[in-house]
DNA sequence: AAATGATATTGCAATATTACGATGATATAT
DNA sequence: ATATATCATCGTAATATTGCAATATCATTT
């Protein structure tokens, strides 16, 4: 008991609630704002900015790397992270299409 | 430690996280889906229709209770819980201008 | 080559979430 | 009134998430 039983799921619910997992968090949507609004950007400057230690940081990046919503270099001294805008995209449609699904009314 | 840390966080970051949270289980957007299509909603047809147990379907229509997502009958035989389309209308569009601000490329 | 600076990984503790059996509460039917 | 049906709550076990110190990695300086 405990773990989400996602084989009773479709994979189009698994996959919404996996996106809205990365978002879950107030820390990954400070991160997702901070980066669109940097020219280029730095795990340290996170570090300063959002308050957490730097391996949580880098924790919160994982997971938003994971769905695929970063793009950059991900190697070596001065990284920088950036949104990938096609992805972004992507999940803004996948979420207003669920959202636009949801609206009968029934009381 | 593992507490979410909150307060260092704005409120508008931390209230879409927690509405995020509330779409980050494939339970629960099975469910908002299943309620939408219904004509009256009853949690049985729930427990029938997703395939956990009745404590665990109340649960999950619990926290989307929290947030204000549901509304009708809550009490007594045969409920009758349907989404709020005021506040899910909100919801979407509290989404939608976080995913729209999140627009600028860097790499 | 050693030092430095920036990020990743590991390991672990604290807390949260998920799930369900047992039980409770409440409304309707018999 | 008793039985039944429906949903809520409690208690608890299993698992996941969050956060950080310590450490590792890796590129760039010196």
């Amino acid at each position: 008991m405990g773990a989400t039983k996602t084989h009773i799921f479709s994979i189009r619910h698994n996959e919404l609630a996996q996106a809205a997992k990365v978002m879950a968090h107030p820390a990954r949507i400070a991160i997702l704002e901070f980066i669109s609004k940097q020219d280029s950007c730095i795990c340290t400057d996170l570090v300063d900015e959002i308050g957490l230690a730097q391996p949580t940081i880098s924790q919160h990046l994982n997971e938003i790397k994971k769905i695929g919503l970063l793009k950059g270099t991900f190697e070596g001294k001065n990284l920088c992270y950036c949104i990938d805008q096609e992805k972004w995209l992507e999940l803004q449609q996948f979420f207003n299409s669920f959202f636009s699904s949801i609206n009968q009314n029934c009381c």
